[in-house]
DNA sequence: GCCCCCCTGTAG
DNA sequence: CTACAGGGGGGC
């Protein structure tokens, strides 16, 4: 193993990982909420942890064969035979490291089959927090980030400011489909990260979601950074929040505080 | 809850 | 040139 770029290792040591993953060998590959998984068996064949690797916003995996280019702004290489399996980064935000066993303490996978209206209400509990920010909370429902949380609100007609145990039925019943909808269109997009076995699909994992939303890329958002846009739904100017610290959009017209 | 840091590219 | 965006982790 290479490592190009220490600071994306996390949370041991770049050191203490290459000597952790000297001589191992790459098992099953599996996905929890945003963290990649792929297992890790040591020299006699025995599990022995985890590589974990979060992608941020602008991570890639890829499959190098011999002769091909290395991407751009390589972070670290495992050699795997003739092969190299790269973790590629632009901006640094993502992570790469050894645990030894998978995350815990998250919220459901709203892709499952078993995320029905029941389970995400379940989630949510009766907090007051604004919709928003739980729908961002990896604890309370996995792998939503700011970009989508504002996405989905806006499918759902929901306010992002609304009280999450304020949401009825019928509102919870909106948001479970179109967290479904929005995510599965979204990977569908080839815009995020989701999860294959299968190495030759790897350089799929993620692509530019629009240099970090703006740009040519970033305009397929229905309401992600379209402040003083139309809405596409009734033509009112949408508006952008702050919440958490973190920007919000939402037209005022669809998405109602008080119902 | 807040703020700041990580890091880089792009908008202004 | 600066401000800002992204996810996450840390600190207060």
């Amino acid at each position: 193993m290479q490592v190009h770029r220490p600071g994306s290792i996390r949370p041991q040591s770049s050191e203490d990982l290459t000597l952790r993953c000297r001589g191992g060998r790459l098992g099953p590959v599996s996905r929890r909420s945003k963290t990649l998984l792929i297992a890790l068996a040591d020299r006699s064949g025995g599990p022995d942890g985890l590589l974990q690797i979060h992608l941020g916003m602008t991570g890639r995996m890829s499959v190098v064969g011999p002769g091909q280019a290395t991407p751009v702004h390589p972070a670290v290489t495992l050699h795997l035979g003739d092969d190299r399996l790269v973790f590629s980064d632009v901006r640094g935000l993502g992570r790469f490291g050894w645990v030894p066993e998978p995350p815990q303490g998250l919220g459901p996978e709203p892709l499952d089959p078993g995320f029905t209206v029941e389970t995400l209400a379940l989630a949510l509990g009766k907090s007051r927090q604004p919709i928003k920010v739980r729908l961002m909370d990896p604890s309370c429902v996995s792998g939503i980030g700011n970009i989508y949380a504002a996405e989905i609100l806006f499918r759902a007609r929901i306010h992002p400011a609304r009280p999450s145990r304020d949401l009825s039925t019928r509102e919870l019943s909106r948001l479970r489909e179109s967290i479904r909808s929005v995510l599965s269109e979204a990977i569908d997009a080839g815009l995020v990260a989701t999860t294959s076995a299968d190495p030759a699909e790897w350089t799929l994992f993620h692509r530019e979601v629009g240099g970090t939303a703006r740009g040519e890329a970033g305009r397929g958002f229905a309401i992600y950074d379209r402040e003083g846009e139309p809405c596409p739904g009734c033509g009112r100017a949408v508006q952008r929040i702050r919440q958490a610290s973190r920007s919000t959009f939402l037209c005022p017209g669809c998405q109602r505080l008080e119902s």
